[in-house]
DNA sequence: CACTTATGTGGAGCGCTGATCCGGATAAGC
DNA sequence: GCTTATCCGGATCAGCGCTCCACATAAGTG
């Protein structure tokens, strides 16, 4: 890449930062390529669509929560780990208003930019849940697509102005669903597999 | 009202109807018009906003929704009656693709023509839950506001085409919560006040 | 029935969106 | 200094919701 291209592509990265910060993640692309005095065209060149404009600006963050992920695997108990992680995972999306919808659009769609950081952030979480259900912490009838599509729904529910105010308390009552293990009443039971 | 405006307005809200079960309801404006063999001014004239046709078009369906809480009063036991409640509800919304991010912004904007009838159900859905909460069924920490905001965030994931498979599983583990009543580890407890 | 009036209609146009094309500007390499 | 491959951005396109207004027509009246 041209010496020019690479400045222009960081200088539209850092200004679409912003903008997406204050406006949502459904801003317009013209906006962003405004307010970086760059041509419409020039912003599309460097992210052909707004999932792969995310998927640059989320790098990091998707980096940092898996990493996160791994280090609560071995510092916290498989409760405080599971919970902790979910309840970042909720609080980050709350900074990019919108980007839940994209990312629940991403985790089938094999084409989509964000694909594979929603991928790998499943699996991070799927890992933080087995944990726990190992130890006995959280129910077993749940894997880690089903605590993704919770995730995803507590923070759907932040990003609305209506509810989100209760997006706090309503996190406590969805997580205390995934810890109490509903099979723990029973303890012969053999646990409900996984699903796929 | 004119006779053959009359006329008109019934054949496109028909139309719309089935558009918006076909595509979802943020069909375009212009393709319901098309569709109806109606200009676009007429369809924005008989509704000047997507809120509006929806309320015209889901008002049946709303009344029905209040009507059943009613007899559900009467007819169940209190947790029955909740939780199959919620269970229409949900499935509702599947019906008619997109619908659950507009109720839930309609239900703090009194100036959209949803809002009445989604404060409605609100209030429908509260009534079930404290008769659900006075018999010890229902957990007492929650709210028609946090119950409205369960059922939208579950209705939103039954909305996402990769996370719709498991919107029933996920319907039984938010259920769960709601039924499992955190302070029945505790009877002496005095049960921490529904939040206003 | 004929005429007036109040009402309803839809094409044209506005500003906006994401997307594409291509002539001109420019950095990189010899 | 020149050539070439790369990059830029204004112009353009189809689509969106929305508004305006000349025209069509149903309804009411003599």
């Amino acid at each position: 890449m041209r010496a020019d291209a690479r400045k222009n592509r960081d200088h539209v990265l850092a200004v679409a930062g912003t903008a997406i910060t204050e406006q949502g993640s459904d801003v317009s692309m013209r906006d962003i390529a405004r307010r970086a005095d760059v041509g419409l065209a020039t912003l599309l060149r460097h992210f052909p669509t707004r999932e792969a404009l995310l998927e640059a600006l989320l790098r990091t963050s998707f980096n940092g929560l898996t990493a996160k992920a791994g280090e609560l695997e071995t510092s916290s108990s498989p409760e405080d780990a599971l919970v902790s992680w979910l309840r970042d995972c909720v609080a980050w999306t709350t900074e990019y208003q919108g980007v839940t919808a994209l990312m629940t659009a991403a985790i089938e769609d094999t084409d989509s930019a964000l694909h594979a950081s929603c991928v790998t952030l499943r699996a991070a979480g799927a890992r933080l849940l087995a944990r726990a259900q190992a130890s006995g912490a959280a129910r077993t009838d749940i894997d880690g697509t089903d605590l993704f599509a919770l995730v995803a729904g507590l923070a759907w529910l932040s990003d609305q102005p209506s509810l989100a105010p209760r997006a706090d308390h309503l996190f406590d009552v969805v997580a205390s669903a995934i810890l109490t293990n509903p099979a723990s009443a029973d303890p012969g039971t053999t646990p409900r597999p996984a699903r796929s």
